[in-house]
DNA sequence: CTGAAAGCGCTTACAG
DNA sequence: CTGAAAGCGCTTACAG
């Protein structure tokens, strides 16, 4: 391989002066730091990754903790994924994507071996474990998802709270004065899936503000189970005349659901998801949505994260907990009741 | 941080001592090993990745080139990136992922710059760029998907063709004698996914054959516009009996399709798709499918590409092109035609 | 069975 | 403006 040695006496100056002409850490002359250039790249010179990160301490590696689980829908977590590598490349880093089920150990893993400069966490449970490890790492972090202690990292998600209002004072203004609520599987509940009842409870508590009805029920993350219970919810409450779903899974099935009983949207029954614009167009969904910006919660966390790296911002300046404003796309789905 | 000298300090060893007692490298008497093992132990040591690399020119981690483009459907290559992580981590390996646009780039950057042992290339075209600069590069490459210089690299891919004589066979066994296959948009054909055309070619050429006959149609990867276009194909061809289906996203689109022509499956049309099993469950999916083993063919790759960094296949050794045999999983979507 | 030393390829104070 | 040297934290021949 090529090394800063070959460049340095192919261009008669020495490895400083090499290194140094191709960093412009500190002033060389013009016609030397040309010739540097020159020779560097027709020798094709890339300094090797491991020798930088021994030098410097830092490895232009961000490492991404992505956990597929049971009961939670593969294909909307690879939006966050893309959001993050997207923006790290962007910002001159590269991705180590790590999907084992230990997250701790793999966390203890990359961070003590210094494999990495920083660390996303997706999927953040309440009570997360990997957040004490992450704690006392060397390296900064950045979640995407509410952890009940963010003391210590930088924590990015959607306002699940303001979502479950605005869903349901979006569908009261329309008439509406019974619904449905379908959110995750309780196990993800279990688990601390915090969303789901920060959704739910600011939900019900909006529709007991307005002498409502709100009916919420879990629902399974997985076809067609999925499919079934929302069956079996519609049959339980046949006069509500809304349905929300705060489960991609079920919004994924409820178009085949409607068909099988002839009902129409919003005809018959409005409904309002939880979910992104890209998801609706993977599965063709015709329902409109508070879109849940994966790719931007995704980019917001690598963001910041890359700031900490960089010394903008240092361990003493606070940490920061953002909530990306849900928005409604309006995909036509909603109506008053008849 | 700790290092291996505060191993061997606390241990009162060397630090070529310590190193041998962990590593095991050469031998060691009981006592030192017992005691450097419990030391680094106690202190948490783990070697930094960086300097070991340095020294061994091994970084233990694995690249992984996965293209994200807008003529294929993203969903489906989730399922190759799990197989490659999950293998990968199996093996002591981690994954780096990269996802930007210029493969070449990326190639080179990660290969140059000694970031990782070996390549595993995704959504690999006829003509392949990526396939250039593999070739040059230091470490190994193993490749999901057939090109048409498999020169340097190991290969692994479904046997396309021996799916499109399935597909045909099937149906033809069952009765049929008109069959319409969508395939994937032309565009990736014009880029060089020769998947499309390799299933498609040895279907018409088992349609042939057998005297029947076979519409071949392109039909995009992208929704709803997919459904259109599925639309358009059942009316172009109303005599048709059954629908084979190489493109994930007119896989996914179907049943709302059908439902909306009043169509049932295998009583109007026989269906036979061409996705994983993982694929079908996401997507609710009713049809008998040619099972196309994402999971698998990334972890084959993986594991051939591991034999090649750790020696145990030499560059002397020939490299493999291997085909996974298609097999139909059967959902109970094909029967005889009315 | 163990230790002292060299070397991997960088970066960056330290001198001049 | 430039160079010689030290050091990052490992591993591994080389000696004994």
């Amino acid at each position: 391989m090529v090394t800063i040695g070959d460049v340095a006496r192919e261009a008669g100056v020495s490895r400083s002066t090499a290194s140094y002409a191709l960093s412009g850490k500190r002033s060389i002359s013009e016609p030397v730091r040309l010739r540097v250039a020159e020779v560097a790249k027709s020798l094709q010179y890339t300094p090797n990754a491991g020798a930088r990160s021994l030098a410097t301490s830092q490895t232009k590696v961000i490492g991404l903790l992505a956990q597929f689980l049971e009961d939670e829908f593969a294909p909307a977590m690879l939006q966050y994924i893309l959001g993050v590598s997207n923006t790290a490349r962007e910002l001159g880093y590269d991705v180590l994507l790590v999907t084992e089920p230990d997250g701790t150990a793999a966390l203890r893993r990359i961070s003590d071996s210094r494999m990495i400069d920083g660390i996303v966490l997706l999927n953040v449970a309440e009570d997360d474990a990997r957040l004490e490890v992450l704690r006392a790492a060397q390296q900064p972090g950045a979640l995407v998802g509410l952890p009940k202690d963010t003391r210590g990292v930088d924590v990015f998600d959607l306002d699940f709270e303001e979502a479950g209002r605005e869903m349901v004072e979006h569908l009261h203004r329309l008439g509406h004065r019974e619904l449905i609520l379908a959110s995750q599987p309780e196990h993800v509940v279990e688990r601390g899936g915090a969303y789901v009842w920060r959704l739910q409870n600011a939900a019900a508590a909006a529709a007991a503000a307005r002498g409502i009805t709100l009916h919420t029920a879990f629902a399974p993350a997985s076809q067609p189970e999925v499919g079934t219970a929302l069956h079996e919810l519609l049959d339980t409450y046949p006069d509500a005349t809304a349905l929300l779903v705060n489960n991609e899974a079920a919004a994924a099935a409820l178009p085949s659901v409607l068909n099988a009983r002839g009902i129409s949207s919003p005809r018959d029954l409005s409904v309002l998801g939880r979910y992104s614009d890209e998801f609706a167009r993977t599965f063709s969904l015709p329902f409109s949505s508070i879109e849940s910006a994966p790719d931007r919660l995704g980019s917001m966390a690598v963001r910041q994260l890359v700031r900490r790296i960089e010394g903008e911002i240092g361990p003493g300046d606070p940490f920061v907990t953002r909530f990306v404003a849900p928005e409604i796309v309006d995909r036509g789905s909603t109506a008053p009741p008849r």
